[in-house]
DNA sequence: GGTGTGACCAGCT
DNA sequence: AAGCTGGCCACAC
C-alpha cells in the first residue's frame, strides 16, 4: 500500500482532527464523535484511536473524550489511572465516582464545530 | 491473510 | 430491569 496513492482520510485521522478541536474546558463523547463522522456505531474505534494516539505521542486531548454517561472509562489507558481525572480537574471540571459532574452542561457537540 | 479484539452504544430478550 | 448481541474500522498475531 502506498500512502501517496490513498487520498481518502482514514477514520482515525478524522477522529484526531475532531478531538484536537475540542475547546478548553469542554468535553465530548465517543459516540458523538462517531455520529459526527457518519458512523454512529463506530464509537469503539474512537476510543481505539485515542489509544493509538496516546502510544504515538500525538498531541490529542484524549482526556476530553468520555463515554455517553460522562464516565472516565479510558482513564486506565493514561499513564496513571488518576491522570485523566487530574487533567479534567485542571480544566475546571469536577469528578465524582469517575464521572464528570454536570456532564451535559460542559458537553461539546462536534456538530457545533461546523457553525 | 484470516481471526480476534478494543477507551462504545443502542436495541433486543 | 439487567444482561447479551451486533456493528463499526484499524491493527497485532
Amino acid at each position: 500500500m502506498d500512502y501517496s496513492t490513498d487520498d481518502r482520510i482514514s477514520f482515525f485521522e478524522k477522529v484526531y482532527a475532531v478531538v484536537s478541536q475540542i475547546p478548553f474546558g469542554r468535553v465530548t463523547s465517543y459516540g458523538a464523535i462517531a455520529a459526527f463522522l457518519g458512523s454512529r456505531q463506530s464509537s469503539r474505534m474512537v476510543g481505539w484511536a485515542m489509544n493509538q494516539s496516546n502510544r504515538s505521542g500525538l498531541n490529542v486531548p484524549a482526556h476530553r473524550v468520555v463515554n455517553r454517561n460522562g464516565q472516565l472509562t479510558g482513564k486506565n489507558h493514561f499513564g496513571h489511572p488518576d491522570l485523566m481525572q487530574k487533567l479534567l480537574e485542571q480544566e475546571g471540571h469536577r469528578i465524582e465516582n469517575d464521572t464528570i459532574v454536570n456532564f451535559e452542561g460542559v458537553f461539546w457537540d462536534p456538530a457545533q464545530w461546523l457553525l
